[in-house]
DNA sequence: AAAAGATGCAACCGCCGAGTG
DNA sequence: CCACTCGGCGGTTGCATCTTT
């Protein structure tokens, strides 16, 4: 059966709401209550849809709404619920009070979804949670590319077949698709954890999922700690090992251009080896343009670490770069604390992939 | 300064379940 | 049970605004 209009659409407004029709709505609904929206236009006088006239008084018009930016408490509260409960936008919102269902809703789409996404390729009920940076406003990101390029291809049915809840407190996150690319098969994967030490230095664990082994380099010495911690890089990269030569990607292109099979075999892109083999590609630092993109011997780890940066503090803060990176600090109060587990969790992850 | 294109968000669309006669 | 209305919801779109080149 086909469905009857919710009102008759002919020669009904659509588009943006006036400032008079939102006197008109208000002063109705003050007067007359909320309900009865599909004869309310009409009685108002109102040339609206029933639906556009409630939608605009629950979304804009109420008196209890609260308007301006999400709280660090509210953003924190929509992670965890929509950890447990999805995209159940009207039940989150019913835990915050004077936000709407649309508003979280768009507030997820356009700055937490982006911010967590786990690795693809994960086959375990583990994950890691992965926040890249923020990026202002301008020419085509690769995160926003992939997105696009994904549209119309369901992919936000392939997330939502994705959500995976995670360790303890941790967020539930839609995993990032495939990329349809060609495949080449390379002999191991690492990743490459930064840690500062107390003396200042910092060190390198490798950590493979072929060999499962961790060996540590010493990174850089006193002196060169507040250059390094400058150059704001967070967290592992990931290292391919090519015919004895490496390939040393950052989260984000190995998110891009890598994935697992399912017989455990990492995979990389032609695309993204031809144009970085032996080549580090460091997190750029969005804010004043920074990169860190730097050339790599096989194995040379003295010149990753004269040119590439280090994250610091790696129980506490390695996670660190999943934010954005004035507020990192506040945001990861704003999670609760975030324990080592999770690097852990991370760890034992990619040995398990194997 | 202009163009390109990313971003944020208000609003729309279509589906679904509850309620009613 | 059926036919239908209504309210509600999640996904998507359109466009003004903003940033980058």
């Amino acid at each position: 059966m086909v469905r009857a209009p919710c009102c008759e659409k002919v020669g009904l407004k659509k588009g943006r709401w006036t400032t008079e029709e939102d006197e008109i709505l208000t002063k109705y609904i003050m007067a007359n209550g909320e309900g009865s929206w599909r004869s309310l236009p009409k009685n108002a006088g109102l040339l609206r849809c029933g639906k556009s006239c409630r939608l605009r008084w629950i979304n804009y018009l109420r008196a209890d709404l609260k308007r301006g930016n999400f709280s660090v408490e509210e953003e924190s509260t929509i992670l965890k619920l929509h950890a447990s409960f999805g995209s159940s936008w009207s039940l989150i919102a019913s835990h915050l009070p004077g936000r709407t269902d649309n508003e979280i809703k768009n507030y997820w789409n356009s700055h937490l979804s982006r911010k967590i996404y786990t690795f693809h390729g994960k086959t375990t009920s583990k994950g890691i949670i992965t926040l890249p940076p923020r990026r202002k406003r301008g020419r085509t990101s690769r995160w926003a590319m992939k997105n696009k390029n994904q549209k119309g291809s369901s992919s936000t049915q392939q997330q939502q077949q994705q959500i995976h809840h995670h360790l303890n407190n941790e967020v539930a996150v839609p995993l990032p698709p495939k990329p349809p690319l060609e495949t080449e098969k390379y002999l191991s994967t690492n990743i490459i954890l930064m840690e500062e030490q107390v003396d200042g230095s910092s060190t390198a664990s490798t950590i493979t999922n072929d060999h499962k082994h961790e060996n540590t380099t010493t990174m850089c010495v006193e002196g060169e700690k507040e250059e390094i911690l400058n150059d704001d890089i967070w967290g592992p990269y990931v290292e391919e090992v090519i015919n004895g030569g490496e390939l040393v990607l950052n989260f984000d292109d190995f998110m891009d251009h890598c994935w697992q099979e399912a017989s455990g075999v990492w995979t990389i892109s032609d695309e993204q080896r031809e144009s970085n083999i032996n080549i580090v590609v460091g997190n750029e630092k969005v804010d004043d343009d920074m990169c860190t993109n730097v050339i790599m011997s096989s194995g040379d780890h003295d010149r990753l670490h004269s040119s590439s940066s280090i994250a610091s503090d790696l129980d506490q803060n390695l996670l660190t770069w999943l934010w954005e990176d004035e507020d990192w600090e506040k945001d990861l109060q704003s999670l609760g604390e975030i324990h080592s587990d999770k690097l852990k969790a991370m760890v034992d992850w990619f040995l398990s992939s194997s």
